[in-house]
RNA sequence: GGGGGUUUAGCUCAGCUGGUUCAGAGCAUCUGCCUUACAAGCAGAGGGUCGGCGGUUCGAACCCGUCAACCCCCA
């Protein structure tokens, strides 16, 4: 059978993917085993596989393969969000390019459109998951939205509002006039943008002088309900007690005080708009003032403003600014850039607006989150986010859980008057309840009416640990019992508030036990120009495109590669591109494997029993390295290790120390011991490279049908002997500097040369000298009682070697070149010297290193005295 | 304005308790090789005042102070 010299991961990929769902290979069902569990960061049902996902879920998928190769019971639950702003955006989008329009529609009819629309894309991004190698258990895909998790939300609201943990409450929110709903804190974007700042004059009531104040929003003068400035202001103090006329609204409006005020700023008085702005609203409560709210939910000016009703904000500020300007009120307009809130969902400016929405108390809720990382029961990688973490949870504020949108859970309170509710799960239970609160027994199911409002998506994906395992219905199941607490959870330092935090909270709130052991923060995928990948700038790859150029492993290792816990990652191509090199030196490796012919009358050659001997040691070295860089979620290095381990240390020095001549057969003993290692090897590659490795493991050996690399077991880490690794690093040197003698020398690989010992020292470890002749192609080595004439020397550790030359020996280049490794190693001895002719240093320094400083004092020495001595055989060589 | 983080080779990053192993890795670059597993490869090489300055110490990439640049979060 011809193997061709270049993997196609193409064939394997689809191949050994439906291998393991036949087999049932990433199911879990709870049993005797220790469970490894992680719970997917459900991504937007809106959404495609992004190169943030592709890195995710890569890691993810390593973790639990590792686990499950580890005789873990590895769970991996699989789900998406609802998302309930992006989603009800497109969805209204999509209708709208039918004719249709949102206020047409009931509540019932747009969400069966918005169900009709996340049953046909909701899949697709899981489905992209699969190309990539991902184990999920997909029998247990959830939705945020679907039966079960849809009701633990109800529960849940229910619950914190019996607690008296939920309010109702007027607050200035973050309003998304496109949206038409509040968005929290975290969902606004913030950026610096060019704006205009007006000054505007307001007159003096009793006086025929004005007062001029600076604002960046003269279309929200028609709701100002004060003027203001800093106590200390001495410009303004004899306006205390003073009124002042609101220009176009005609209407006045107190002269106040107030240390918010900066006396740099603008004019050094602020015109005061409390229901437009956060700090002007903390003022208004200060200062008992009105709110006069002129905008619509839409953005456009309410009845309230009296003027220019009905015009949207933005060209109501132009109209402002021409009115302004008419009356002879507007004094100047600058050019100014100010700090502008945008939407992360629709990019619209967001607008302070004062509305009524539902909260959740955090203060206390949050305690026992806070404290659970602080000491380190939930481990957070890298530590350096605790700070974050402390900061936020210490300075936490109510969460505004309250949506104004149709799609999501809807808020389980009925109204039974216009102001009076009751909170329940069914409206069943509302009734009971609101006939007694209201003490009329007479209510009717049609005398209720519901909120209309849904909750914040996160506030269903904060229960997502629980809720994967049914813990709030069904509490104590066998599930959750056995699942829960989680092990990792991977995901990207942007929603460490907003969603780890949150769940930490719910789990001690609901399971009084953490959902997670382990937070794995991974970075952002950048470009190149350190811009963050997003569709509006087109630079972000297509993933599935890259998966099928570079191969799902290749893409795997390129993610891998650069991205330690908490870094961004640099996109390129070229780190795929690396992936896809090693899958196909893999490949090439097990080529030349599968190529040889044993025959069991060749006897082992004592170079080829070293290397096997050695090569096991390597083996059992990397395999503890790796398991401390797993254990320290160092993967990109345990991933290096691997990398290094199988191309440098198998494929280039193992491989070529055991590689029969060509055509030539190979003895059983080495042949064997060699396809033991590719498996371990293959076992250790697995998590990162599934495909590649199971398609040449199911060759490797003889399989039957239900074997899989991916439920075998990974070696685990054993002692080692280090002392095996000196003799071979040693070897490893003088082989090189063979190779350097042929190269400046220009002898070809083929000419074969004799190596020379100088035998100084009776302890010359011998030991890897059948490697040392295989690897240079030596015709024999000769241990030396004296110096060589008419040969090159080189020096490993403190032993002198000769390669004969005859007449090829170019003495004077020969003498340069000792000339200046006496020049270095002088250098290097006064350096040392420095130290050890320090009273201090002899007195505090610890005995280990005073020793190795005086070894290296001793090895300077013997390397000077090795090097004159040739020095001077070669300058008479030279004279004669 | 408040808080957090980062700064080590051209790029991305390791560097644990201050001490040969401490100045490293991968990629990139340069040189020589199409040597029967692999040119998606092999053999070599170059490249750094560890952001600046000051301090502690026998000894500092590492500890302290200070300045600078960049990034993130909150207001």
């Amino acid at each position: 059978m011809e193997i061709p010299s270049k993997y196609e991961p193409g064939n394997a990929e689809s191949k050994w993917y439906g291998y393991w769902m036949d087999h049932g290979f990433f199911k879990s069902t709870p049993d005797e085993r220790e469970p490894y569990t992680i719970v997917i960061p459900p991504p937007n049902v809106t959404g495609v596989l992004h190169m943030g996902h592709m890195l995710n879920n890569t890691i993810q998928d390593v973790l639990v393969r590792r686990a499950r190769m580890l005789g873990k019971n590895a769970c991996w639950v699989p789900g998406t969000d609802h998302a309930s702003i992006a989603t009800e955006a497109k969805v209204v989008a999509k209708l709208k390019a039918e004719g249709i329009e949102k206020k047409d529609l009931t509540r019932d009819e747009f969400l069966a459109h918005a169900w009709e629309w996340t049953n046909k894309h909701g899949g697709i991004i899981l489905e992209q998951l699969k190309r990539l190698g991902a184990s999920c258990d997909w029998d247990r895909t959830l939705f945020t939205m679907d039966e079960k998790r849809y009701d633990s939300v109800i529960k849940v609201f229910v619950d914190l509002y019996n607690k008296g943990l939920i309010y109702r409450g007027v607050r200035m929110v973050n309003w998304d006039p496109q949206a038409k709903t509040a968005v929290s804190d975290e969902e606004v974007n913030h950026t610096e943008e060019k704006s205009k700042l007006y000054y505007v004059r307001y007159k003096i009531v009793g006086e025929d002088g004005y007062v001029t104040v600076a604002t960046t929003r003269p279309e929200t003068i028609l709701g100002d309900t004060a003027v203001c400035a800093n106590p200390d202001d001495a410009r303004y103090s004899h306006l205390k007690g003073k009124k002042v006329i609101v220009p176009m609204a005609n209407r006045e409006v107190p002269f106040i005080f107030d240390s918010y005020v900066d006396p740099e700023f603008g004019t050094g008085c602020l015109k005061i708009t409390p229901a437009h702005d956060i700090n002007d609203y903390e003022i208004g409560l200060r200062h008992n003032l009105p709110s006069i709210d002129v905008f619509n939910e839409d953005g456009t000016i309410s009845e309230r403003a009296g003027l220019f009703v009905g015009i949207d904000r933005f060209k109501a500020k132009d109209l402002a600014e021409a009115e302004l300007k008419n009356s002879g009120n507007l004094v100047k307009v600058e050019d100014y850039n100010n700090k502008i809130g945008r939407s992360e969902r629709t990019n619209a400016v967001i607008e302070p607006r004062l509305s009524l929405q539902w909260f959740l108390k955090m203060k206390d809720l949050s305690v026992p989150a806070l404290d659970a990382v602080m000491n380190d029961d939930v481990q957070i990688h890298p530590p350096k986010f605790k700070n974050l973490y402390r900061h936020w949870m210490e300075t936490v504020r109510d969460w505004c859980i309250s949506r104004q949108l149709w799609w999501g859970h809807r808020i389980p309170a009925w109204y039974y008057n216009n102001t009076e509710f009751v909170v329940a799960e069914t409206i069943g239970e509302a009734l009971e309840i609101a006939k007694d609160k209201s003490g009329n027994s007479l209510l009717t199911e049609s005398d209720l009416r519901q909120d209309e409002d849904v909750l914040d998506t996160w506030f269903s994906s904060w229960l997502w640990p629980i809720t994967s395992f049914d813990g709030i219905n069904n509490p104590g199941n066998e599930e959750i019992k056995y699942y829960y607490p989680t092990n990792d959870l991977i995901t990207a330092p942007e929603i460490l508030f907003f969603w780890v935090a949150r769940m930490i909270i719910a789990g001690y709130e609901y399971l009084d036990e953490k959902p997670f052991q382990n937070v794995y923060l991974t970075g952002l995928v950048r470009d190149q120009q350190k811009r963050k990948m997003s569709k509006s700038l087109g630079n972000s790859p297509e993933p599935i495109d890259l998966i099928e150029k570079y191969g799902a492993d290749g893409v795997r290792v390129g993610m891998l590669l650069c991205s330690p816990a908490g870094n961004d990652l640099l996109y390129e191509d070229s780190l795929p591109e690396q992936g896809r090199n090693f899958a196909n030196k893999i490949w090439n490796a097990f080529r030349l494997v599968k190529s040889w012919q044993v025959d069991e009358s060749v006897i082992q050659p004592e170079s080829s029993r070293l290397a096997v001997g050695w090569m096991d040691e390597v083996l059992k070295k990397a395999i503890n390295e790796v398991d401390q860089n797993f254990i320290k979620f160092r993967i990109s290095e345990a991933l290096m290790t691997t990398y290094k381990l199988f191309w440098d240390e198998f494929s280039g020095w193992y491989l070529e120390i055991i590689k029969p001549e060509y055509q030539k057969p190979i003895d059983k003993a080495t042949f064997e011991a060699t396809i033991a290692i590719f498996d371990a090897l293959l076992r250790v590659i697995h998590p990162f490279m599934p495909f590649i490795t199971e398609e040449i493991w199911q060759i490797l050996g003889e399989r039957s049908d239900g074997e899989s690399l991916m439920v075998s077991p990974m070696p685990v880490p054993v002692d080692f002997k280090r002392e095996i690794f000196d003799g071979f690093e040693a070897a490893k040197e003088i082989i090189s500097a063979v190779r350097t003698v042929r190269k400046t020398k220009e002898i070809p690989v083929k000419e074969k040369l004799e190596l020379l010992i100088y035998e100084e020292r009776l302890s010359y470890d011998s030991a890897y000298l059948p490697v040392i002749a295989k690897l240079c192609n030596l015709s024999g080595i000769r241990f030396v009682s004296e110096k060589q004439e008419g040969a090159v020397s080189f020096l490993v550790k403190t032993t002198e070697y000769f390669i004969p030359l005859g007449d090829n020996l170019d003495i004077e280049g020969e003498l340069a070149k000792i000339a200046g490794d006496i020049e270095y190693q002088r250098g290097f001895l006064v350096a040392v010297m420095k130290k050890l002719d320090n009273d201090r240093f002899v007195n505090n320094a610890p005995a280990s290193v005073l020793d190795m400083e005086r070894k290296k004092k001793s090895d300077a020495e013997s390397k000077i005295r090795s090097l004159e001595e040739r020095q001077k055989e070669l300058e008479k060589l030279n004279k004669v």
